[in-house]
RNA sequence: GGCGCCGUGGCCAAGUGGUAAGGCGGCAGACUGCAAAUCUGCUAUUCGUCGGUUCGAUUCCGACCGGCGCCU
């Protein structure tokens, strides 16, 4: 498992990896899922893709919905596929929730009526956030901290199911689907320098165009515009704001995204058999042999 | 040179004679089926500088410095 913040190399330390042994990339990755979207979401080059075979990559169409469960699903499968065809499989990504849905304790998530799902979802939609923490703080207390996202899930189980989501987790939580090394690849303070090149460069490269032809094949509530830097990059081109503020924005975006994730492999990682490496420091080969290595003599 | 307007934290920006809203950014954190999402906390002992008036000034007065505009 190698993962890290964006723009922290994550591909460049699959591809050096590659030539060690015979393996394959599973992308973790939330966004490069989505066909069509692609030089903003840094998908691995052609290059890269044939260098070493990789997996969930363009396996959703832009419209689809996407979830934890679903992905660890499919990246369980290919697992299997990769192990059966000799190889080794490296599991590569910044998605931190779908990590833990596949080497982590997802809970089995009892039996909904996806009709009912959706109408909950529907009329939920119109109410605050606010208002849905009022809820929460009375059906499921141990929830009402968190985000809207989680309080919709919060509601949404309470109702269908009468329990609270806080409980199943304790008591449904099924065993990890797979355990996993991790190898965190962070530059460190470069990381603010290389996501603003990044973001130049696929300024300058195509994305304009790239999503020129998505926003005119995509409807505008897909869930894969929701991706940082598409949306803005969407006013852009209706002309709403500026080359100059579009790319700033980007950066910033960029920037807070990496920010979270250091904060979630620094935290929700805690316990985990973890490797942390610098691709930028002289030390980076030992570091990172010395990791592969390791995973040699346990597995 | 004269007149007018302005000068609040890294940026934008409210504000009042009684002791500094808010937004952005930044930092820290949360996170079990929308996660590149969603959400939480923290972030100016100080209002261009120096004086004055006042019990008390960021708020009033004066000078100076800086910016902008107009006039000559």
């Amino acid at each position: 498992m190698i993962c890290g913040p964006t723009a922290a190399g994550k591909t460049y330390a699959a591809v050096w990896f590659a030539r060690l042994a015979a393996l394959s990339v599973v992308s973790a990755d939330s966004r490069q899922i989505y066909r069509g979207f692609d030089i903003g979401t840094a998908k691995p080059t052609h290059r890269e893709q044939l260098a070493v075979p990789h997996f969930g990559i363009d396996v959703l169409d832009p419209t689809e919905r996407a979830s934890a469960a679903w992905w660890a699903g499919h990246a369980d499968a290919w697992i299997d596929q990769i192990v059966a065809s000799g190889r080794t499989p490296v599991v590569v990504g910044g998605t931190g929730l779908y990590l833990r849905a596949l080497f982590g304790t997802l809970f089995e998530e009892p039996a909904m009526h996806a009709g009912d799902r959706a109408a909950i979802q529907a009329s939920l939609a119109d109410h605050s956030t606010e208002e849905l923490r009022r809820w929460v703080s009375v059906l499921d207390p141990d929830r009402a901290h968190l985000g809207r996202t989680q309080l919709l899930r919060a509601i949404e189980i309470a109702l269908l199911t009468g329990h609270r989501v806080s409980d199943l987790h304790r008591e449904h939580a099924r065993p990890p689907r797979r355990r996993a090394r991790y190898l965190v690849v962070d530059p460190g303070p470069d990381l603010a320098i290389q996501i603003a090149s990044r973001s130049s460069f696929m300024l300058t490269n195509g994305w304009l165009d790239e999503v020129r032809t998505l926003m005119r094949e995509i409807p505008e509530d897909a869930p894969a515009w929701n991706a940082s830097g598409y949306r803005t990059i969407r006013e852009m081109v209706r002309g709403n704001i500026s080359a100059a503020q579009a790319e700033e924005r980007i950066v910033i975006e960029t920037r807070q995204y990496a920010k979270r994730q250091r904060t979630w492999f620094r935290h929700q990682l805690a316990g985990e058999d973890v490797t942390r490496a610098n691709p930028h420091q002289p030390n980076w080969e030992e570091q990172a042999m010395a990791w592969w290595n390791e995973g040699a003599r346990t597995e």
